[in-house]
DNA sequence: GCTATAATGTTATATTGAAACATTTTTAGT
DNA sequence: ACTAAAAATGTTTCAATATAACATTATAGC
């Protein structure tokens, strides 16, 4: 099982875990022939500021402070690209989107949400993945892309007993 | 593990299936003392029209055919009640709503959704479950509500050789 | 450099959902 | 039955998210 870095620490090296999202990024667009274009790129590093997911609109915030002219399809555009090449994904229960710490082979996600903090994990448990298709196949299912969200507690909120408030 | 019968058999007897839905959904909010009103008791019964998930703005459009004045918050209201009592689920990749074969235990959806036909099924695999909760552990995170949706084909769809058009 | 293609700019609009306040209906207490 | 409180619904307005359609600019291959 992989587990993406947010949660593995408070305060882990982001500076390279972002950097080095770049790159990758980067060589896996010159491998595939395609460009990752300096809005393109912006878009994937302010993605990859934070490990929370981010709404399209906050992004065009941040875009519209550094670029004339910038509007919803300026936004969307760049996120359709960087989803179709696996370099984001999208949290449907959040509308929002998270870098991919592993966009080299395709797949649905696997992700850990904090309900208090907002930090988000990628799991890439194939136990998991195993299971559903175990289940999917009995009902004769053809699994396409499986996508979890599992809303919850990070380590950190939970040890600072950030409860139910409910 | 539990299925819907959204799968078993083309054309299972779908009038008993929702009409046992909508006397179970009656006897649960009797001994929960709380109202199932006629325009709650008819916007669940749109969303088991079928086993298709249904979009706020079209069960509005059948209702706005049937009562003077419903508006958006006609629909959401009556959807909010379903949800708080498990009567529903939301669809968060479709934006949609389907009603929940097995309400009485609180639960996060298993969800097989057919791309090709939208025909959607709900399991309750506790496999599935499992492992998510082992792997969530192992990261130190607390499951709150496991969330998953499986785009795939359905089984008449897949023999029919609904492939990827892509 | 020229042309075809890809990317971005720009304006408008569609879709989904919620806030705020008025009115009506139901429930409980008397 | 009468009435006050609570619950549900009606009504208008608007917020948040996303796409359509067409104009312009930049890039790549010749």
């Amino acid at each position: 099982m992989t587990l993406s870095t947010a949660f593995m620490d408070t305060g882990h090296a982001h500076a390279n875990c972002m950097e080095s999202a770049l790159d990758r990024a980067s060589a896996l667009c010159g491998e595939r022939g395609v460009r990752l274009t300096p809005l393109r790129r912006r878009v994937l590093e302010l993605v990859w500021v934070g490990h929370k997911p981010l709404g399209a609109y906050e992004i065009l915030d941040t875009l519209k402070a550094e670029r004339r002219g910038a509007a919803p399809p300026t936004v969307y555009r760049a996120l359709d690209f960087l989803l179709q090449h696996g370099l984001v994904h999208r949290i449907e229960s959040l509308n929002s989107f998270v870098g991919c710490p592993d966009p080299l082979k395709p797949h649905g996600g696997q992700f850990l949400i904090c309900r208090s903090c907002g930090l988000t994990a990628e799991l890439n448990d194939h136990r998991i993945d195993q299971a559903i298709r175990n289940s999917a196949n009995q009902a004769g299912f053809a699994v396409g892309r499986p996508m979890i969200e599992i809303e919850g507690l990070c380590p950190h909120c939970r040890d600072a007993g950030e409860g139910f408030p409910g």
